[in-house]
DNA sequence: TATGAATGAGATTTCATTCAT
DNA sequence: AATGAATGAAATCTCATTCAT
């Protein structure tokens, strides 16, 4: 009962048929637009047509916008685990340098992610229990990492402080207004240096 | 997000004349609102209602939405300046545990306005301004204090280091969520509390 | 049917500052355009137009569709039961005609409406409980009608079979395709006034 | 949430190549569909995946939703036929009892699906020219059976009246509701019973 | 200042239907 | 015949904002 349309519109071209690489390029589309303008200036329109669909294609995909957006913070966490993991090989004298260098990164290029991930996380209890199950993980891949290197892992306690700081400062600097509060983003980047290494006590 | 069994509907200031009280109980409304459902939670029509007025007034009182949260945030940031000036006034063997005590109670009951606050910072170039500007104060203010108290004050990198830090571990104990992640919140508490007061080195 | 038209139209003055007169226009619209096109075909769009105004006013006036189609019915219902009441005070021997005549009028001006709600009951649990209450006032109306007329009434149950018949066969006539079936309409007619009147048995 | 829980999902015969036989699993679980959610409430792809295909599958059967709608309907209305022609086979002192039960029954099952004949018959040309052609050759064959019973058959208007009073009676019985307007169904059956075998006036 | 009905752009979501395989 | 990903038009609904009073 929807066919009264007269006018056909040229057909476009409907090559892509793998289901698996269409929800790899909505999710990576979303990742990018999350990322520029935040969870609330995202429309999932605009996402499919970013990833090169129409608009209908998202839902056959997700069922709505928050199911991409937690979709998008599992590939996102999963990143960052392997950027700490390899973070954590690096060997010489400069290691805490080049592995804060490492995650400062990681923070820099998801900057509004991350601020989103945190806004939707205060309101929205399913995205709470997904971040926390994360964060969970988190801390069990650092106390393997440790026990790997034969080091006895620190306190769950000390794990998750130690990241919420390193987290915190990482932010501050990927912000890049550091100088309009009057300080030097050496220093701030020798305060993040030396949350690495440090001897436990 | 339609929560509306959340907010008490004031009473009918019909013909109310004071155009300073108007907008304090606009910006009180919108404070609280804010910090339940967010910014984007938020509708306009609502803070107008729940201050008891109707839509349109708050367009008296405010260009958008966007000019309360603004506001909102001056009177919030006034408020936390306060809490810590009053929490540095402790004096006593448990000073520093009742200055953690007093942030932490802050952040708790700021939880989801804070968490609004960093997704717009990342988002909004006035947000960012405003911030901005409150940061430097707040570090000024730590300066102020330090001198008043006859102290060396620490360098600006630090003290942002330190503030970024206790705010992170507060927000952590504030989410209520801990023992999700097999952290103890007393475990937390004692981390936050080291935070203060501590010797530089 | 489904008034493509891409012309804006200028803007209208925005007169209209009465809600009780926005929602009986709104309510007007509504109740012409379900009964042309039926429930499914009416959309929430077009009858703000109809009416007069913007996508917008009509989710001022009413949460949803079906809370309008509710509306328009209970003004339906009304109508219906004034001209039944009326039907009942004809006098003369042409009485159980005209009274016949009333009724099919009725039927046959709100064909596709009471269609729409026949379908809508089978599905839908709040227009069903509507439909009930009304049907029991239905009821409760004729009782009331015999009795001021000095007569004992009959059974519910009876005369809910007398309504059920004479609506069935009002519908067939307002339908307008008795000959298709081989049945002349001046039967059908016939068969309907006989149910009026009718000495109980 | 668009009860997918009612649907029974039948089994995947990939590359069956029975055309006949794909028809039947979609007009059965059409039938299904339509009579529990009505016609709106039915999608095609819901048609063909309770059938056991994939939604283009539905597309190599039927041109479109009404079509299958409409093939619904022919098997629908020869079961009705069958239905009631075994009725009036039905002898012995109970004979109008049981013929009666047995169109309830009829009713009973198919009540939505009754509910959106109705609302697209008023819609829909093509539904009405399908349902009136139904209608005739209902009337004939009721026809018929007086003929074949050695009796004079009634006029055709008379038919299409007692057919209309039953359906009626039948539809409010069906629906089981009754007991809230304040009726029993028992007085509604004995209604229902008293339109069969009566002698002509 | 306050009102509050109205706006209108736009976001979310649905689903009958298509078509390359 | 069957697949199933994709389509795209369109409907529902939201809400920041306006403006005549």
């Amino acid at each position: 009962m929807r066919n009264e349309a007269t006018v056909k519109v040229a057909r476009k071209p409907r090559k892509m048929r793998d289901a698996q690489e269409s929800r790899r390029l909505l999710v990576e589309a979303a990742a990018e637009i999350f990322n520029s303008v935040g969870y609330h200036g995202t429309d999932t329109n605009r996402i499919a047509k970013a990833a090169g669909y129409t608009p209908g294609t998202f839902y056959t995909h997700f069922p709505d916008k928050r199911a991409i957006f937690l979709e998008v913070y599992q590939t996102w966490v999963d990143a960052e685990l392997a950027d700490i993991a390899a973070g954590f090989k690096f060997k010489g004298p400069d290691r805490r340098d080049r592995l804060a260098q490492t995650i400062l990164n990681h923070h820099k290029k998801w900057k509004t992610f991350r601020a989103s991930l945190r806004a939707l996380y205060a309101i929205d209890p399913e995205i709470r229990s997904a971040r926390l199950v994360q964060r969970g993980r988190q801390i069990d891949a650092i106390v393997t990492i440790s026990r790997q290197a034969g080091r006895e892992p620190l306190h769950r306690g000390t794990i998750l402080s130690n990241l919420l700081v390193v987290e915190a400062i990482c932010d501050s600097i990927a912000d890049g207004n550091l100088q309009t509060v009057g300080v030097k983003e050496s220093d701030m980047f020798r305060n993040l240096v030396e949350n690495f290494g440090r001897p436990r006590g």
